[in-house]
DNA sequence: CTGAAAGCGCTTACAG
DNA sequence: CTGAAAGCGCTTACAG
């Protein structure tokens, strides 16, 4: 079915068809109401390549990318972000980036070619880490861009893009610092990897200097690898534990694996809270029930998503370009800590 | 930039660059390699739409609907499938479907029209219920579909359609059965909602069947609506077990909610496991890690996911059809019962 | 190995 | 209020 074929259908012209489709006013009545039949009739349904071709760049398709969305604080984020453009006239494309070991200027160089092959008027970047990318290959970027949670190249007005996140270094100072000030000098931390180059680099840049400031010597051996996964920082910790019983807390830079963690002090006997202070990081919404409940620092993700998605379509709306925003942490106490 | 600005450039006609974009064999090698520089120099990115336009339906776009991507349980069915897809040279096109209140005949359209304007040539569909749907506009579907998890028309030959999932009837017998066979008689049960109209109320219906089998009378005072939500099922359980202080079992239809329940039970001053027994369904990774772990029934998420990309595939390159799997779940003993 | 030309299914001035 | 025609940027027989 074609426009052609419901045109002959409905005895007119197909630019009368092709009016009533796109709701032209100018069509008499009677004309439409024929027409309209036959499309429902046929169920016939307008070729999208073809009118995206006439129409050249006047779609409206808003990209996103993911990195890491096994992380269910970036899924999160994600479907706000989903709901949202839902709701709106744009087109959301959806691309989840799992080559987390990718060279950096390979990924952005297949970031650009989604961008223009899919004709993005914007595009919505979660996680990852663009510190190091050539000026030059950046100002490439042909739309507007918003990076939520992601390390940027310091910024410079020389490079063109907007943002919206936390202050992570400065929050990963504030979470150690509130365990030195309770007196805690063995503290073990989690973090996702030794290789994460995201985000949690930042934090954990913010962990080991409150230590040096307190004078309290930094010690590899108490950092716990978690991956984000409930089982591997169950393990490590567990052994952790095992080995260094001078711990008397545990920093943790992601509630997913506090879980995990919490779950292991207590198949050591230990309640946390108590015999061990836990504190964390994210403010997942599960933090509140688990048992004992998780002190956590809270990231506004939904706001940070709903803010990065709607600073994206004003960006386009308006053209206005390089704007920064960062949103505050919030500190939540529970009985973890 | 298009096409004929890249042929001038390198001063070969379009069919050449053409041929050069397609990697066909039969192009002079020193001017492939000209024409490759020019628009790698240029960053020439085919117009998409005139390629699709041109192929007509030789796209290769997989849809999936997602009804319910706020439960996590979906969520992460489909990132197992994004995540399949992206190894393959298949599109996927995402469409997060929030309305769950929508005519379900209405809600049928927009998913027909949903196919033909992606032009769709296979559809995966997570949860949801077309029990009632007339046969004449199911088999309107113009391209293979495997529903995943969803309440479908009672099969016969006249329905056009491939399924993965679990017998949730049987399942929700089967787990309120282990609760009967305890001896508990009065007994809570979570469910998401009572207007539910997916999986959970085939659950519900062996709960309350198994109930009858063993002459226990179904009492809805002791119904918890909790709709996927910590907090609400929290709030809601925490008033069950107030004003209800015979009920020394829980049967909760989801793992999300048997969370919320989990820290009610605990702050009622009770242990789950001791005092009342939880006993829950869908085996999320996490229940292995709470305090107490929580006795579940997995279903194979990941692998119904699997199984229905797979499949669909499948189906889509051999040209068969009709094809319904039944995956088992598993019974998975902790400590909440 | 290469190029000119037709045509994919739409939209939109333009002329009536 | 309506229709014939041009053209969006590609691909692919066809002819050389």
């Amino acid at each position: 079915m074609k426009i052609k074929d419901i045109a002959q259908l409905a005895g007119v012209g197909i630019s009368t068809v092709s009016r009533v489709l796109n709701n032209y006013p100018d069509v008499n009545k009677e004309t439409r109401e024929r027409v309209l039949k036959i499309i429902e009739d046929h169920n016939y349904t307008p070729n999208d390549s073809a009118r995206l071709l006439k129409l050249n760049d006047n779609n409206d398709n808003i990209g996103i990318v993911v990195e890491g969305v096994y992380n269910e604080f970036f899924a999160e984020m994600e479907r706000v972000i989903s709901t949202f453009v839902g709701k709106t006239n744009y087109t959301l494309i959806i691309n989840h980036d799992n080559k987390h070991d990718e060279d950096k200027i390979k990924k952005f160089k297949s970031l650009l070619s989604f961008i223009n092959t899919k004709k993005l008027k914007g595009l919505v970047y979660l996680g990852g880490n663009y510190e190091s990318i050539p000026q030059d290959l950046f100002n490439q970027i042909p739309c507007k861009i918003v990076f939520l949670n992601t390390i940027l190249p310091s910024k410079s007005t020389a490079f063109n893009y907007s943002s919206v996140g936390i202050d992570n270094y400065l929050s990963g100072y504030t979470q150690m610092e509130y365990l030195l000030k309770k007196g805690h000098k063995y503290i073990g931390i989690i973090i996702s990897d030794f290789k994460d180059s995201g985000v949690g680099k930042l934090r954990f840049k913010g962990y080991t200097d409150a230590l040096k400031n307190y004078n309290i010597e930094f010690c590899e051996d108490y950092i716990i690898e978690g991956h984000y996964n409930y089982e591997y920082t169950y393990n490590q910790t567990l052994e952790c534990l095992r080995n260094h019983s001078k711990i008397t807390a545990i920093c943790s830079s992601s509630d997913a694996m506090s879980i995990g963690a919490l779950r292991a002090v207590h198949d050591r006997g230990l309640t946390a809270g108590k015999d061990i202070d836990l504190i964390s990081f994210d403010g997942m919404d599960i933090v509140k029930f688990c048992i004992p409940s998780i002190t956590t620092f809270i990231q506004p993700r939904r706001e940070i998503a709903l803010s990065g998605i709607e600073l994206l379509i004003e960006l386009i709306e308006t053209g206005i370009d390089n704007y920064q925003i960062i949103k505050d942490v919030v500190f939540c106490k529970l009985e973890s800590c």
